[in-house]
DNA sequence: CATATGTCCTGAGAGC
DNA sequence: TGCTCTCAGGACATAT
């Protein structure tokens, strides 16, 4: 499930596509549903060739490669992976773009579920269709006293807040549990409830948890789902202190039973000692 | 406006 | 063993 440790790790193992020209964007044959794509890949082959990759950057969890004056936005969204070719396999990928020269360089967009999206804009047009009334700072942006105020907008839960990429972009489901759990926040208090020093603790473990998860690469979980570039798999799952570990120990606490519950339809793990109501 | 729920999709794993 | 069923969750559309 790729969060901004996955999608961060996503650009930067393809930085070598920078300053290369694009030869063609296509999509494969594929056997499954098209994923969608705006607009048809001919209009995009045609706009996108010839023309130099200018940078790859993030934008909450979308990759967005620069070229020209054209974005092309990919949403990994559950399973995508953005990859320099060896993917998985073949029947699931879902685009390919080929670079003119040597080496001979290729990149592909693999997504096994097919819940992602591949967009061209203008670069002139990304605030208003993706950054407006979508996506907050991201979470490596955002001062504390801006995260504070985003928090204490809503009555729901700590753990779903964290969720809406409109208040904080780039926290998904996975991290969400690790940094409340360092912060030792239970997942089911309000938001807008919690005090300025708990938040600290908890923006202090939202800045530790994310750098160090990108230093690992990210977390690469049992269905093997997320790869870097080259599709190796991440190792920050073995740091996971109560993600997926449902019935086992608190890594922390040695005491406390790693819980389960389902909040806005989303699996969360906590340690009821460690994070108490 | 804020919040809650349903939906998309494939494949792994559970359960019978 | 082989089948069916449930679940995984990011982001958006629709409902409350």
């Amino acid at each position: 499930m790729p969060e901004l440790p996955e999608v961060e790790t996503m650009c930067r193992g393809v930085a070598s596509i920078i300053g290369r020209k694009i030869k063609e964007v296509s999509v494969p044959p594929c056997r499954f549903r098209p994923i969608v794509i705006r607009p048809a890949i001919a209009a995009i082959d045609e706009l996108l060739q010839n023309q130099r990759v200018s940078g790859v950057s993030r934008l909450g969890k979308r990759v967005v490669i620069h070229a020209g004056a054209q974005a092309l936005i990919l949403q990994p969204k559950m399973s995508g992976m953005v990859l320099l070719d060896q993917p998985p396999d073949d029947e699931h990928v879902r685009l390919r773009i080929d670079f003119v020269g040597k080496p001979r360089l290729r990149l592909l967009f693999w997504d096994r579920r097919g819940l992602g999206t591949v967009e061209l804009l203008q670069d002139n047009e990304i605030h208003e269709r993706i950054v407006a009334g979508r996506l907050g700072p991201d979470a490596l942006a955002i001062p504390f006293d801006e995260f504070c105020e985003r928090l204490r907008q809503t009555s729901r839960s700590i753990k779903v807040a964290l969720l809406d990429q409109k208040l904080i972009a780039g926290v998904g489901n996975l991290y969400a549990s690790e940094m409340l759990h360092a912060a030792k926040i239970h997942p089911a208090k309000v938001s807008a409830l919690i005090s300025r020093p708990k938040l600290k603790l908890l923006y202090d473990a939202m800045q530790q948890i994310l750098i160090s998860a990108i230093a690992h690469e990210g977390s690469t979980l049992s269905d093997g789902t997320y790869r870097n570039a080259l599709n190796d798999p991440g190792s920050y799952q073995n740091e996971h202190r109560v993600y997926d570990r449902k019935g086992l120990a608190c890594l922390s606490c040695s005491t406390g039973m790693i819980q389960r519950i389902v909040q806005a339809q989303r699996s969360t793990f906590f340690c009821p000692l460690c994070q108490r109501a």
